[in-house]
RNA sequence: GCCGAAGUGGCGGAAUUGGUAGACGCGCUGGUCUCAAAAACCAGUGAGGUUCAUCCCUCAUGCCGGUUCAACUCCGGCCUUCGGCACCA
């Protein structure tokens, strides 16, 4: 029975960092390593297991680096302020004030039990005036740059949240945060301009260390897309109606053209006769949710309007229709029309019998007699398009799109998926947007010196729906001098996205006391960009992308010397549980507590660990941290017995393996492979447990190596070990490569390519040796019997393989 | 529909990058200890066959085929699951 009692071995051991400032960062290290966690809205039920996962990751990462001699920042703070937040209180029935205060006690109190090695003195909290006031301070620097813009369009609804949503935070047409169907409605909305940063967010991921995954999404969210813009005109009046396409070089097949019914040209140019039929259409299709109307399976459905422009390449007259399968936000919200090589509009077009012409045929094809079945939209040659005929596809798009140059009806552009960021919403809790609107001076905004902002204490601080946000009662907060000609004026009164709260408090931990200036440039620029960013895949288009753009507007302001703030990303896998992604909803949240608690910090620490590569997705198992338990206890007990061990290793057999455990442990560090470093570390303990006599440097590496990720235990094994300096001023242990070989080896012995036997050789065994002791082998001759060796084949180290 | 990742024992997962498949752990079975249980410790544990037994043989990494002395690993073709994007012009 082990004497191993985590309870009071890690209680101690925290006491004893806390009371030697051993989290302390040395801010003005030379050697330095910046480790982020992606800090967390403090909600009231605390982190689970799958939060932890993540944090236990980090903070193994953040060890291993500190026991290598660095000086490493791994700070934590709160995302305390906005939506999420504020929806937890409501749901609670208290004051998201309170219920922040409360929540982030809770938080630290458990990441302290973790044992992290946090520096709490650097801890942000993005709801506190001394934070928002630089979140505020950020917003006007964009403002002066023109970054940050007010404009009317319609935004995304959320009726349950009451209040608009950026692009990214609708997923399938439905708020991202409570699953309610998201609408439009057009409010006077505040952007940042993060679409004048679309093509560097594209073109640096190419300089990042992240999961190519991740750059996937950014790239595909961002939606860059080369093309041409052609356009339009009507035959007589100034009509003029501009068309994004990638496929100029279809043009000559274009027969009509279509408006999103949202698009302002409809009332323009819609007709006297065709007013009523256009307005009832128009009206039903906005009505339409996301999801009804970009559903697939939907017949396509539009109208005529009653006017024509003209093809510019062959001044044939076209019609123009509206249709609501054209998506008003992207492009120009207006399409040409080839039903011939594009589905959609072929089915449109059969649908309301509008000719069909073909101008791309697969190469080496003539056009086909009976009319297609369905659009090919593959490239190929062209056919039927004048000067352009017999081109390829490629080609023809290039060539077409400077003859429309040059006739100054087309030119090359880029298209994005990427819209403005919009950043207001109609809530409480959240940072107050600096501006004042005065009738005579118009948009003011507030004086640097003025900030903070401050968000007024409210009692009844919920959402109204009338897409205001509640500050818009408070009397004292709206009237406001302004601040330029101090007449009357009122304060803008929606708050700012919770995003763009987290979009830079990496950029204050170095500096986070400072009161006179958002950072001292100079100290942020020493420490960032962030060496490691640990975090999960759910941000990977939001906050990974608003942080990047962030540090790009702030870097080309010359308040950073650095473009990107992350230049390695970790996305760790998701914690289930019973099959399912843990929600509250679904009551299958693990609290890591109860087993701290049982086992320890340490083994749920390893534990978190050792499910799986720490990467995937892993399902929580309750019966296997008491494995993770029993091998720490074995540890704690193997040490306990040999405490007094004072000789060198000198079994060659356990030589060999402690330089295979330095290095197998070493290298899956570096790549977080954890979950093997672990059954690395088994092993080798295993194999020393078998023994009487363990030489004392067998077991020092064994505790050092464990360090990162039992702490705890490590320190107190230490000590027992007689050590009076803590465990991570130790040096990290380095592999001989020339002891890794074992000087007696097993070889396989392999008939046809089936194994039949073993050998035990000498690691330099030659080649005539090796075959000739493979003969020997019993099982094996009796398959060599009576049949002749075509081919021996020897790999050193490996096999001796018989062809017969 | 497009893009990406993944499919290995009862379970979580290993496999030196083409070289003894199933490391490590959970679970299970048997044993030791105990009045008993738990805990702990020891042994066994892919399926099937053969043997008194050690041995040994066959099959086995989603499916079908290929390359190779040798394939979880490489190539071609499918199937399934998960994730992202999606009437993107």
């Amino acid at each position: 029975m082990s004497n191993y009692n985590p309870g009071k071995i890690e209680k101690k051991w925290q006491r004893k960092w806390q009371e030697t400032n051993a989290n302390k960062v040395n801010l003005s290290a030379k050697k330095k390593y910046y480790c982020l966690d992606m800090f967390p809205y403090p909600s009231g039920e605390g982190l689970h297991v799958g939060h932890w996962s993540g944090y236990v990751m980090s903070d193994v990462w953040s060890r291993y680096k500190k026991i290598q001699g660095y000086e490493v920042l791994h700070p934590m703070g709160f995302d305390a302020f906005g939506l999420p937040a504020e929806n937890a209180a409501i749901e609670k029935g208290v004051h998201p004030k309170e219920n922040t205060k409360e929540s982030i006690a809770n938080f630290k109190r458990q990441l302290e039990e973790m044992g992290s090695m946090y520096d709490w003195s650097l801890a942000v909290n993005s709801s506190d005036p001394s934070y928002y006031k630089w979140t505020q301070w950020i917003f006007l620097q964009l403002y002066k740059k023109g970054l940050a813009y007010r404009k009317e369009a319609p935004a995304n609804w959320g009726p349950s949240c009451k209040t608009v949503l950026a692009n990214e935070q609708v997923v399938e047409g439905k708020c991202h945060r409570c699953d309610s169907e998201v609408t439009k409605k057009n409010l006077k909305q505040w952007f940042f301009k993060i679409t004048d940063y679309a093509d560097e967010l594209v073109d640096d991921l190419e300089k990042l260390d992240w999961p190519e995954r991740v750059k996937t999404m950014q790239r595909n969210w961002i939606g860059r897309s080369e093309g041409t813009l052609v356009e339009f005109k009507g035959q007589s009046s100034k009509v003029k109606v501009d068309v994004f396409t990638t496929r100029a070089d279809t043009l000559f097949g274009c027969t009509y053209l279509v408006l999103a019914p949202e698009h302002p040209l409809v009332k323009k140019l819609t007709t006297t006769d065709h007013k009523k039929e256009v307005d009832n259409y128009c009206k039903k299709a906005i009505k339409e949710s996301e999801i009804e109307r970009t559903s697939l399976e939907k017949e396509k459905t539009g109208v005529f309007i009653g006017s024509y422009v003209v093809n510019p390449v062959n001044n044939q007259k076209i019609p123009i229709w509206v249709a609501d399968y054209v998506m008003s936000t992207y492009g120009t919200g207006a399409v040409m029309a080839v039903p011939a090589h594009d589905q959609r509009d072929f089915e449109f077009a059969k649908k309301f019998k509008l000719p069909i012409i073909e101008t791309v045929v697969p190469k080496g094809k003539s056009k086909g007699k009976s009319g297609l079945k369905e659009a090919f939209v593959g490239y190929g040659e062209l056919v039927g398009s004048g000067e352009f005929s017999n081109l390829d596809s490629k080609n023809a798009i290039k060539k077409i799109t400077q003859w429309l140059n040059k006739k100054k009806l087309g030119k090359e552009t880029i298209n994005y998926k990427l819209h403005d960021w919009l950043i207001s919403r109609q809530r409480y809790w959240g940072t107050p947007i600096p501006i004042v609107h005065c009738k005579k001076c118009g948009e003011v905004p507030v004086p640097e010196k003025d900030l903070p902002v401050e968000l007024p204490e409210l009692d009844d601080f919920k959402p109204t729906g009338d897409g205001r946000s509640p500050l818009a009662k408070v009397e004292n907060f709206v009237k406001v001098k302004c601040p330029k000609c101090g007449g009357k004026a009122e304060r803008e009164t929606d708050t700012m996205d919770t995003f763009v709260d987290s979009s830079w408090y990496f950029l204050r931990y170095p500096d986070v006391d400072n009161k006179k200036e958002i950072f001292e440039k100079q100290k942020v620029d020493h420490w960032l960009p962030v060496d490691q960013y640990v975090g999960g895949i759910e941000h990977a288009i939001l906050h990974l992308m608003y942080a990047r753009f962030i540090t790009k507007a702030l870097g080309d302001m010359k308040l950073l010397d650095f473009h990107e703030p992350f230049l390695n990303l970790f996305t760790q896998g998701m914690v289930y549980y019973k099959g399912a992604k843990m929600s509250k909803s679904k009551r299958n949240v693990v609290s890591p507590d109860e087993f701290v608690r049982k086992y320890g910090t340490d083994s749920v620490r390893a534990y978190e660990l050792f499910m799986g590569p720490a990467e995937q997705d892993k399902e929580w198992a309750d019966r296997g941290i008491v494995g993770m338990h029993r091998f720490l206890q074995k540890v704690y007990a193997l040490i306990e017995k040999n405490t007094d061990s004072k000789v060198k290793n000198s079994d060659k057999k356990l030589e060999t393996l402690k330089h295979k455990t330095l290095k197998k442990v070493a290298e899956d560090f570096e790549d977080f492979q954890f979950n093997t470093a672990l059954s690395a570390l088994m092993e080798y303990s295993n194999a020393l447990g078998k023994k009487d006599k363990i030489g004392r440097d067998l077991l020092e590496i064994l505790v050092i190596l464990l360090a990162p990720i039992t702490p705890h235990l490590s320190e107190e094994l230490w000590e027992m070990l007689g050590h009076r300096e803590f465990v991570f001023k130790a040096p990290w242990p380095k592999f001989d490569p020339k002891l890794i070989q074992e000087e007696i080896i097993t070889l396989a012995i392999q008939v046809n390519g089936k194994l039949r036997g073993t050998v035990e050789v000498n690691k330099d065994v030659s080649e005539k040796e090796a075959i000739k002791l493979a003969k020997e082998n019993q099982n094996v001759k009796k398959f060599l019997k009576g049949k002749e060796v075509k081919k021996e084949i020897f790999v050193k180290g490996r096999l001796v393989s018989f062809v017969v």
